[in-house]
DNA sequence: AACACGGTTGACCATCTAGTCAAGATTGTT
DNA sequence: AACAATCTTGACTAGATGGTCAACCGTGTT
């Protein structure tokens, strides 16, 4: 039951300033997440009901709803704590270091991310493909901001000769789109190719590596 | 109201031998399928309302069921009509033909149907993040097959050293997330950059035949 | 005009689902 | 032990949703 990013902050109930957590909150607040995460991913926000997700938790459905207000409070929950993560890795690209080393790193991070955390990952892709009705704020808001901030960076450095001359939005879209692809679509790489003996990762850090050295330099 | 691939052979309620369809008919299953299309991909099969098919088609509900079994019958002639057409550009891959020319022709095909029939590419999205469960048959057998068979193609030009040595399956795969990410993350894009000024697609075919020039150049 | 068939629908039903509630069980504190 | 606070749940409700049906309407054919 691994967990990603730092521990909700979230008082389920109260919004008010947070009221001290006890034992069996952490801990019930912690399986339901985990439990709504693995639905949610699967089924989408209006394919995943309450009671898929007591189960999946092993707790009662009025027991859920005793620590979240509801379907809705669930979900945003989780959004809003994977989110804060979802920005990390790019906000490390760090414009002193060298050009092709930051790129390289910030792949290979987001690699490793959709490997480890394939269900984030398509949590994020289910609401992106159905509009990202939630996460317009977020979208418009941090996250444009940052990318602005790193394409600038990364023009930058191909005006000093550093990288390959490209647009640089469209190539931090297609390390999104190269590195989550491995999450998001898993099931079809794993039904296109041998479905047991082959793993769906398998060799894509050698191939991500081999194709942005090849573009990325000069 | 454009339309993808062949006309629906679908008999909607009699799968028997094809009765002729009269000019009704003919008209409200095209009018049902594109609504229902415009719904699914938007918000997913479970996330549907036969309601909001009916609104969206402009129909009563009950002369909806007069045309399908059900929700799912409609998801699945839209699902069978889709994947017909998703293979024929890959099938287009002529071995005869000049490595480079043929992969870049693959790729802009596809690129092309990514913002020609988003919706479709979206459709397919929701399918696959959600683990594909109406599509394994598909994907383990006609798509399988065809991948094996032009990944081999590709592998035999690479040893020929025509193309950059990388893993064909990979490779496809990575055609697949470039090309229809601008579709299926269409939002985020959207989002991401200016809303109203920048469209979604506006460079990604300069983008995508630069890099993929650069990569497949041995 | 009259008939048959195709097409359409309001009213209805069974089931599912988010959410409530009051009563009971557990836990921690003195 | 006794008390209060926290935790848990069976039984329930209101509304949404997929699907049915009998009756009605429209169209083309004779």
């Amino acid at each position: 039951m691994e967990r990603l990013g730092t521990q909700t902050e979230l008082m389920s109930k109260t919004t008010s300033p947070s009221k001290p957590q006890t034992r069996i909150q952490k801990r019930n607040i912690m399986i339901i997440l985990d439990a709504a995460l693995e639905v949610f991913s699967t089924y989408g926000f209006r394919g995943t009901t309450l009671d898929q997700i007591a189960r999946q938790a092993g707790l009662s459905k009025p027991n859920v709803l005793y620590y979240f207000d509801g379907k809705e409070a669930i979900h945003l929950a989780l959004l809003s704590q994977l989110l804060e993560t979802w920005l990390d890795p790019l906000r490390a690209i760090d414009p002193q270091g060298d050009p092709k080393t930051e790129l390289m790193r910030y792949i290979r991070h987001k690699l490793q991310m959709s490997r480890d955390f394939p269900r984030e990952s398509r949590l994020f892709a289910n609401e992106i493909v159905q509009g990202a009705p939630r996460m317009e704020a977020f979208l418009q808001g941090d996250l444009r901001d940052l990318v602005d901030e790193k394409a600038s960076v990364i023009q930058v450095w191909m005006e000093e000769g550093k990288l390959t001359r490209l647009d640089p939005f469209h190539l931090i879209f297609s390390i999104w789109a190269l590195t989550q692809h491995y999450a998001d679509f898993e099931a079809q790489i794993r039904l296109v190719r041998g479905s047991n003996i082959v793993q769906p990762h398998d060799g894509s850090e050698d191939f991500l590596d081999q194709v942005f050295q090849k573009l990325l330099t000069p």
